[in-house]
DNA sequence: CTAGCCTTGATT
DNA sequence: AATCAAGGCTAG
């Protein structure tokens, strides 16, 4: 405890990992992630053989027996009706049965690890500084707040250490190569699956209906009374879970691209500072860099040639940059400065009066859109699919696999649809007033690349960089 | 059946 | 080479 008096830095005791949590199900400790959380090994074994082995147990009591550990014996029925309530997956039970590997829960598991661990930092954070304060964020649909956002307690711009100098090749063809060429990724082949209903461990995207991506039959009379998932969330559909476990760690990408800016600035000498506009610029140009990574990685994206992949990421680069921003400033929540990703604020009034009339019409522009998005409480699910909605844009064309692109277009359509109807319910037209922003995004962001466009040609945008590329890159190949 | 321990193998 | 979540094995 000795550590926590000198904050050096934040993540300097990671120790006493997740393993110290308790099986949801039954209580017991955790042996690690099994089929899409933490659990302890017997839930673990009883899962997998009760879905391998598609067993159906009946309850004798009132389908309402605690599970704990004492008693997880006395009822399999009860037993397997908390562990799909807590959440686990059906689909990370292999048909095929193949050992080893991993499955494609793995950046999930990253993902939600990484979640605890902030989780934690904050809680000792609390702890040390005895505030009164419960909540950071008054809005209770937003899971995480933004570290980087904690008002006064703006880092000066320096990371702690550690990796990656990003010697970026300013090339969206590189960027995205440098994953290495997508071996057209693992399948398990199912020859044959022994009369069962459950899907693949890798579901061909869009080969169902975008709902009901469980495919579990349940034996007749043992469906369970109704599925309210007890704890969490009202039954969110499977589909936006699996695009919200997409999204990067804000606080990762926060830190890197700091290092970097560190970096570049120790690089020049200390001679001459950077024009802020030239800063902005450089800053713009490592969260497009950001961007391009969240989007290679993730589902039904990373399914594309790297052809069409360009091809998308071209055609929307501006708008994802931009709802990016935009989305900062709803979590910001304050209108009279402005949130950059390094977690510094700017005064909006500054701005405003030291741009020019185009400049700052269109930052005001992007605050009245995360006006309304705030008045909307958007949640980060909705922010999700929104992003894929801009990404898999089907008016894209001359597309290798346009098919796939307009499949998870409706696919996420619908299942922000669903979304929205279960979990807001009381809020009839709030899927309108999301997908009504997408336009304002679209109009807002070729405003944006208009304005880029004219400094880059009058030379006051002296980057070389990607920015630059994507905006020449659009000019020539979108229709 | 249960649950602890073992073997696998893609990913990092 | 190490990791770690899948499946496998087998006493109790």
């Amino acid at each position: 405890m000795l550590e926590a008096q000198s904050k050096g830095s934040v993540m300097e005791f990671t120790t006493e990992d997740d393993l110290d949590e308790l099986c949801p199900v039954c209580g017991d400790k955790v042996s690690g992630y099994h089929y899409g959380l933490l659990t302890c090994e017997s839930c673990k074994g009883f899962f997998k053989r009760t879905v391998q082995n598609n067993k159906r147990y009946t309850c004798n009591q009132n389908q309402d027996c605690g599970i704990d550990k004492t008693q997880r014996k006395r009822c399999p029925f009860c037993r397997f009706q908390k562990c799909l309530s807590v959440g686990m997956r059906l689909e990370a039970v292999r048909a095929d049965r193949m050992r080893g590997g991993r499955n494609k829960f793995g950046p999930m598991y990253k993902r939600d690890r990484a979640l605890k661990q902030q989780k934690r930092a904050l809680i000792r954070a609390s702890a040390f500084k005895l505030e009164p304060t419960p909540p950071l964020v008054p809005s209770n649909h937003s899971e995480y707040s933004y570290p980087g956002s904690v008002p006064g307690l703006l880092p000066p711009l320096g990371p702690p250490d550690y990796d990656c100098p990003p010697v970026c090749p300013p090339s969206l063809g590189v960027a995205l190569h440098s994953y290495g060429s997508f071996p057209a990724q693992y399948q398990y082949t199912t020859p044959t699956v022994p009369g069962r209903s459950i899907k693949a461990e890798h579901p061909d995207p869009y080969s169902g209906s975008p709902d009901s991506s469980l495919g579990y039959s349940y034996a007749e009379g043992c469906i369970p009374p109704s599925p309210q998932t007890s704890p969490l969330n009202p039954a969110v559909p499977s589909l936006v879970l699996e695009l919200l476990s997409c999204e990067p760690d804000e606080e990762q990408v926060r830190a890197k691209i700091c290092a970097y800016l560190q970096q570049e600035q120790n690089g020049r000498g200390k001679l001459d500072k950077p024009r802020p506009s030239n800063l902005l610029c450089v800053m713009a140009d490592q969260t497009l860099f950001s961007i391009v990574e969240w989007a290679r990685s993730c589902i039904f994206f990373k399914e594309l040639k790297v052809g069409d992949q360009m091809q998308l990421l071209h055609n929307c680069w501006s708008e994802l940059l931009l709802l990016d921003h935009v989305f900062r400033q709803v979590h910001h929540g304050r209108d009279n400065t402005l949130l950059l990703i390094t977690g510094q604020e700017i005064e909006l009034a500054g701005v405003v009066s030291d741009s020019g009339l185009t400049l700052s019409g269109l930052v005001q522009r992007g605050q009245e859109l995360a006006r309304r998005l705030q008045l909307l409480q958007i949640d980060r699910r909705e922010m999700a699919c929104l992003k894929f909605l801009i990404l898999f844009n089907p008016n894209v064309k001359l597309l290798e696999n346009q098919a796939l692109v307009e499949g998870v277009q409706e696919q996420v359509n619908s299942a922000l649809l669903e979304y929205t109807l279960t979990s807001y319910p009381q809020h009839v037209d709030r899927f309108s007033q999301l997908v009504l922003r997408l336009p304002e995004v679209r109009a807002l962001s070729a405003q944006a690349e208009e304005y880029l466009s004219s400094k880059h040609l009058s030379g006051d945008v002296p980057c070389n960089n990607l920015l630059i590329e994507m905006l020449h890159a659009k000019r020539a190949t979108t229709i």
